[in-house]
DNA sequence: CTGAAAGCGCTTACAG
DNA sequence: CTGAAAGCGCTTACAG
């Protein structure tokens, strides 16, 4: 592979002015620069960017530790992060997790070793040793989705709390009073907001949560499976199950449709996060939607901000009940939304 | 951030021997491994990565560029790899294609940039000069799903003509005699090859596939919502379709449902590619499931026996049939596979 | 405008 | 076993 060395040999100039027309430097003869072109181009060089994030100490990478690629919610998170990134002229590599501690920390030592410019993170659990060092020793770093509380890094997030108001009027509307909840693991932040956030709201009603009624789930389908096999076996089962990730909600299909049960009939289902294929399940599920996009190019702007000097905001985005069919709703020909 | 020197002041030994006991060389006195190994911890010292690619010429990292990362399809592929590059020691950066040829050209020479040990692709097009010049210059690399004829480049894939003759037996026996086929690109040779060996499997039957029963679509969604409602506007429609990816299968949900038909009543459906949501639709989707972890396991050991200057074989795995419900099968409450 | 030189943080023959 | 030194491929003050 061509060097810029060989560069220079061929344009007949030396290394230095070969870096310069390759980085726009101003004081370049137009001369040299075109000698410059020529030899780049016949040599086919490309600059060795390895060599160059020596130099200069910095990456233009940005490093994004997601919680599970599998779940189609944060497969379209990492493609905004990828979006906006490259529109500002970063690459991005991304350690899927997977939702578990040790593969968390995995990705965000490889990453920290690679010298990565920022650090975009949606943490598994309330933070490792690891992690917070580096946030502590300046690296740029900004939480996706869920964070750790406590740490000076910018928060980008969208705050359901409304929509979980509104979800729960919703179920009120339609009759519903035993309403149950599929939870996160406790030590994620969505996994404790939802279920506070579902409580408060059934407390405006006068409704309780009881203990019954909230299943402990850990992101992934089985678990929702499972909960909501235990909520079936309850002497009074719940009507409403309400799952906090979209992966749970499809573990509480399968286990509504293992028991020759109907959704909504038998069990009315709601979810956190909307996914293209809950239009396509039978029924459509009701769920609520998280700006997605909006999140993963907030979420860039903010760590590039942190990374080229600038302060960097935390961003809360509302996210939005998008009513379907799932929990009893009168059929209707068109999605409705209640915004 | 600390640098060997400071490890080396703070042990009191010479960088040389702090970079023998960090990369394990032989030849270290004990007394010299754990003064350097205490000045590590105490430093919280990490070899920068970067300098050790520059000098090494290997950076450990394997590139892997697809079609399309929010197809479920591709994203437990993209999971598969980086779980085997890791068990081999290798880190992966994934590049989305977006189906889109420029795109993929971006990624290709990022990666090329970054001098990644090895390359990974499943191309979106016939293949780029950028990408055949790569592999013609020694750029280790191998074609996993999707392929680029008359390459001298390992083919890590798997065969879905027996599976689709399997698919073609099973609809044939249910009575179905009009079928059709939502179709790939004709750049790919994924999209190429699912028509052939379906107008095969139907000419065995002594059918035929006429034009106007293959609808071109392009693996997104939104085309095989399209081609669908073509089929349904025919004067003589198909009474089955049969979409060359998942994605496109459930454009063709869409479509059937908003003319508030049925799947199979009014039109049956089966899907190359299976995913986990197909198991949730209504009716679950027959379909052709890939081997999707074992593709990307064997592509990472072709690319790093390549790398690591073994020989790197071509792997071609079967496909298989798995019979669900929307081509109007008999309800079953088990799953059946046709192995 | 241009080039020689230093240096980024490592690894690795080469002497000793 | 150990260290001084060269060198990976760049960029960038510093002189001229």
């Amino acid at each position: 592979m061509a060097s810029i060395k060989d560069v220079a040999a061929e344009a007949g100039v030396s290394v230095a002015t070969v870096s310069r027309v390759l980085n726009d430097h101003p004081s370049v003869s137009a001369d040299a620069r075109t000698r410059v072109l020529a030899a780049v181009e016949t040599l086919g060089y490309r600059p060795n960017a390895v060599a160059r994030s020596l130099r200069t100490d910095q990456t233009h990478t940005l490093g994004l530790v997601i919680s599970d690629v599998m779940n189609p919610y944060f497969t379209e998170l990492a493609r905004s992060v990828e979006e906006e990134a490259r529109a500002l002229g970063y690459s991005v590599i991304i350690g899927n997790a997977d939702e578990r501690p040790d593969l968390q920390d995995h990705h965000v030592r490889t990453l920290l070793d690679r010298r990565i410019d920022g650090l975009l993170v949606s943490p598994t659990d309330g933070g490792s040793p690891l992690m917070l060092d580096a946030a502590r020793a300046g690296t740029p770093m900004v939480f996706v989705d869920r964070w750790i509380p406590g740490v000076d890094v910018p928060v980008v997030r969208s705050d359901g709390r409304a929509a979980v108001r509104d979800l729960v009027a919703h179920l009120h509307g339609l009759g519903h009073r035993r309403l149950a909840i599929i939870a996160g693991p406790a030590a994620t932040t969505t996994g404790r907001e939802r279920v506070e956030a579902f409580r408060e709201a059934l407390a405006a009603y006068g409704l309780d949560l009881p203990d019954a009624y909230i299943g402990q789930g850990d992101f992934q389908a089985e678990s929702g499976r499972l909960v909501t096999e235990g909520f079936l076996d309850l002497a009074e089962p719940p009507e409403v199950v309400f799952a906090a990730d979209n992966l749970m909600a499809l573990g509480a299909l399968d286990a509504v449709r293992a028991r020759g049960l109907r959704v909504p009939d038998d069990l009315a289902l709601a979810a956190f996060d909307d996914i293209r294929w809950f239009v396509h399940t039978d029924p459509p599920v009701t769920a609520i939607a998280q700006p997605t996009g909006e999140l993963g190019r907030a979420a860039v702007r903010a760590l590039v901000d942190r990374i080229e000097g600038r302060p960097g905001q935390s961003v809360t985005l509302p996210a939005r009940l998008v009513v379907r069919r799932s929990c009893g709703e009168h059929p209707t020909p068109v999605q409705r939304s209640t915004t």
